[in-house]
DNA sequence: CGACCCTTTGAGGCAAATCAACTTTGGTGG
DNA sequence: CCACCAAAGTTGATTTGCCTCAAAGGGTCG
């Protein structure tokens, strides 16, 4: 599944349209200004791609980054003999860098070092990169931009480090949990955030495997760990990618390497059986 | 051990005196042109601190940025009870960032969402945050020379994280020797880098605590696996901190997880027993 | 020169991986 | 609309790589 098969006939999109977008799509380009808008739109172009599609492959020459409007992409690194690690999902309003350069001497755009790949429909927008570029030098607001974006990166990347070196898989399951609770409304979320008191509706939209391979688990073990926090309450589920929790607080001190009362509550489980 | 304690007087720096270091270190500032130093200057300071010292307490208010110019520096997060995830060695030449801000709106500068810690003696120069973050509208390149040493941490953490999430302990300590052997040349690497044919000497400054930390293992297992090198014959070692890598190929193979002939021969030593 | 800390080595245990069915889901075509 | 089938998820039994607990060397610095 190549990316260019699929591409729907790609007009350059208009700085009216991308100020439209502006308004619906909270993204990197909801803080440029209208000027440097009309800029970005004249090499920017927007288009989607089924479920399973490769966006980027690793290895590859960089020579684009995207923004992503609406479904979710997988980014990921990979071993010689296939295990794989899933670096990040981004979601509806994410920035995917490919790279972005802003030493004005290298024109060397180099390799990208990861992959990237739809986990669903995904609606996007792409830079080419020798076109961006440049504007980072014209348009130094967009670089201060870019950085914070970037600074926010490096600190939910050290987490994951955290997570990845340090936490139990209970705790990896709860952390993840918690963070696609806190993450910006999607539209599957926004649409039952009727909670009932202290209850959370919680849109998934990838998969088991997925998750395991962005914890540093099995598809097994994450099974297991879900089936566990549903029988102690902590969830509960309708449909493998739609769930609901209701014991947040559980969740919370899991996530932060605490002592619970669902694991004594569990231990309590445990002695009845 | 608070870091004011042990601070000497701090002069600021003169920007003579800062054009002399970017020529003696290579660091963020080697980038920076002459008239962006001189601003630098007014408000930077150098300093130092023995091994042992906390440069950055983790929840703290975020105030400063800095650059090590000698020694080497420990990034961690910890968990409630204590577990602790190294993040990263910063070594002479590179950027600890605290948390430079580059949205103008917002003055909050946030707090710490790390700890740093000196593991030998470390030279340092100190950027105060609220001078510092001023500069990045004035002074553009400034930003995109930020801009690329921030690029360059992700693509190591996302690097970090197949580690953590994917590799076996060989592995983990393959990448990780082979890692220090690529840092550019400190102090104590080039005094001996009269390599004989395809032997490489290596200088550790931390100990096997902070090496398990940082490649979430334990001591044991650190302790265990550069024995088992040893006795491969793909490290020789003279003290604790001071070794020698005589099969870098090995250590190639085993870092990207493919089966290495050190492997094989390992099937055959534990056969001969 | 001795005390302490760091490192190494050994023995045993456990959390998560692996191997192996079985069940559910969702998409497709009759 | 239902039957079928492949893909995804769950559950169980067993194995294993790394952790935990324990104790014996080595280095280093007062």
């Amino acid at each position: 599944m190549v990316y260019s098969h699929s591409l729907a006939p790609t007009p350059y999109t208009t700085p009216q349209r991308c100020l439209d977008c502006t308004r619906t799509v909270h993204s990197l380009c909801t803080n440029l200004t209208e000027q440097e808008i009309a800029h970005i739109a004249r090499f920017s172009h927007r288009t989607h791609l089924p479920h399973g599609s490769l966006l980027i492959e690793e290895g590859s020459p960089a020579i684009a980054s995207f923004t992503i409007l609406s479904g979710t992409v997988r980014v990921f690194k990979s071993l010689a003999d296939g295990r794989r690690q899933i670096i990040g999902f981004i979601d509806a309003g994410q920035f995917l860098n490919g790279g972005v350069r802003c030493d004005e001497a290298n024109n060397d755009n180099g390799t990208y070092t990861f992959g990237a790949e739809t986990i669903n429909t995904v609606h996007f927008c792409r830079f080419q990169h020798n076109n961006f570029n440049p504007l980072l030098k014209d348009f130094p607001h967009l670089g201060r931009v870019l950085l914070t974006s970037l600074t926010a990166h490096i600190t939910k990347a050290q987490e994951q480090m955290l997570l990845l070196g340090r936490k139990t898989s209970r705790e990896k399951i709860a952390s993840f949990l918690l963070h696609r609770l806190t993450l910006p409304l999607t539209e599957k979320n926004t649409t039952d955030s009727s909670a009932s008191d202290s209850s959370f509706p919680l849109f998934l939209p990838m998969s088991r495997v997925d998750i395991a391979d962005y914890l540093g688990l099995t598809v097994e073990t994450v099974s297991r760990t879900m089936s566990t926090f549903r029988r102690e309450g902590i969830i509960t589920s309708s449909g493998h990618h739609t769930l609901r929790v209701t014991n947040i607080a559980a969740l919370r001190a899991l996530a932060n390497g605490q002592k619970t009362s669902a694991e004594t509550s569990q231990s309590a489980f445990k002695a009845n059986v």
